[in-house]
DNA sequence: CGATGGGTTGAGCACGATCAATGTAGGTGG
DNA sequence: CCACCTACATTGATCGTGCTCAACCCATCG
């Protein structure tokens, strides 16, 4: 039941069997939650964290004239705010883009393994340190990279981090994001998502009906988007 | 000789004696550093973190065309890549935007203090999450704000990250960059940062000889960024 | 002095935004 | 079963922010 939340650390590093004993006692509840609502309220001081079993969540900011930009996406095993642990207090709000399970971890737990559990503190400083990774690639995307190229570089990231919690079959994977909230992904306008996206099609790089996504041309997608998987951190070692 | 190590997590929590001491020991020797040299190269592995004395650093990355994105701006105080501890290889590179001095903490001290000092623990994690919420931050502001708001916005986050650590005179700091490496700050044309500045003096909401910046009109430069302080975390508390 | 590293200005252009309409598939109620 | 509704995708036309290219200015320094 929070075997999610287990094979997220073991990306990182190994973990011996009480390090899992301890993650399992953790987790003190699940929820369901509905498709649009909000995990967490900006200006929340939240008293336990949320990993995402199922489901995908977005991490978003809404300014006075109604723009709105995602600031990240969550997939199944993410921590969708295990820096608030730390922060005390949200300066942006999560919602659920589909319906979601989550696991709920009080601050105190995880208070406590940093008291008696460096190894699994360091892996959660990993998970808290790869979302910041995540983010300065997002950065480079929004400041230099062109509309096709940003997308393409987030379906690159897409498809590893799908991937490495067994969720794509070969090279495809479910998006279930409208065009309108890849918009406030990409910081494009709805209409120009829609552009970039026949684009792809039209080159035969990828597919894209309904939620389906299908890399077609896994080597030509990362080519036009440069990418490099070095961030995601996705290779085990010792921490 | 590491006070402003120290002052800079006395931001997040206070710190007792022995961990002051723990800190002081940490850092094993300073260096100089010249304009425009790399601190840390991409695809490097660090055994040591950078922690900034004096001086301003930039963390970039740079495309194939050659655009280059700042990521991150670090100013006396800050840790340059502690996240290269848990991450183990650059994802980017580090430069001197000045000369600076820095001070060198092993990797392997850093993990000691993670098996001995757990609130210390915590407060390196505060770093590293505080890192990460500018950095969506600089999101919002890439995606959704204009030139001129962006701009605004990074103007606001320098001066009270400059005044936590006490470089700034009433509203005005130095800011060593120039117009180009502000224009890869904020993803926009040098071209187009000098026009942004010149109507930020026109309608005297700041002034802007050589390095000096002068916030002539700070509820104005905050209301045009729509900034709000909460993601620096600049408030002490118990964590 | 001339060279160098910024800052500033102007003209033309392009990428992506905006506005507005149309298409389409599923879902609901009469 | 069809009429309607809703949510989302698509298309076209026009507009504007910010880019590019190309000068030119100015201070500092050798």
């Amino acid at each position: 039941m929070s075997a999610a939340f287990i094979r997220k650390l073991e990306q990182y590093d190994h973990l011996s069997n009480s390090e899992r004993e301890v993650l399992e006692r953790a987790v003190v509840r699940q929820r369901a939650i509905g498709k649009g609502e909000e995990l967490v309220r900006e200006g929340d001081r939240p008293s336990e964290s949320i990993f995402l079993i199922t489901g995908f969540a977005a991490r978003y900011n809404v300014l006075r004239n109604g723009k709105r930009q995602i600031t990240a996406l969550h997939v199944p095993g993410d921590f969708v705010d295990l820096h608030s642990f730390l922060v005390k207090v949200m300066d942006h709000a999560v919602m659920a883009v589909t319906p979601c399970t989550i696991g709920m971890v009080p601050h105190e737990a995880l208070r406590e393994i940093t008291e008696t559990h460096p190894h699994l503190t360091r892996l959660l400083g990993v998970s808290i340190a790869v979302d910041a990774a995540i983010h300065r690639q997002w950065l480079v995307s929004m400041g230099r990279r062109s509309a096709l190229e940003h997308t393409a570089h987030l379906l690159c990231e897409l498809l590893l981090r799908l991937r490495a919690v067994g969720l794509t079959t070969d090279d495809s994977f479910q998006l279930p994001l409208t065009q309108a909230e890849l918009g406030d992904t990409l910081g494009l306008s709805t209409v120009h998502v829609n552009r970039v996206i026949q684009e792809l099609r039209k080159e035969e790089v990828i597919t894209w009906h309904g939620d389906t996504v299908v890399i077609k041309d896994w080597p030509r997608l990362q080519g036009i988007a440069e990418f490099d998987p070095t961030f995601l951190s996705l290779k085990a070692e010792p921490r």
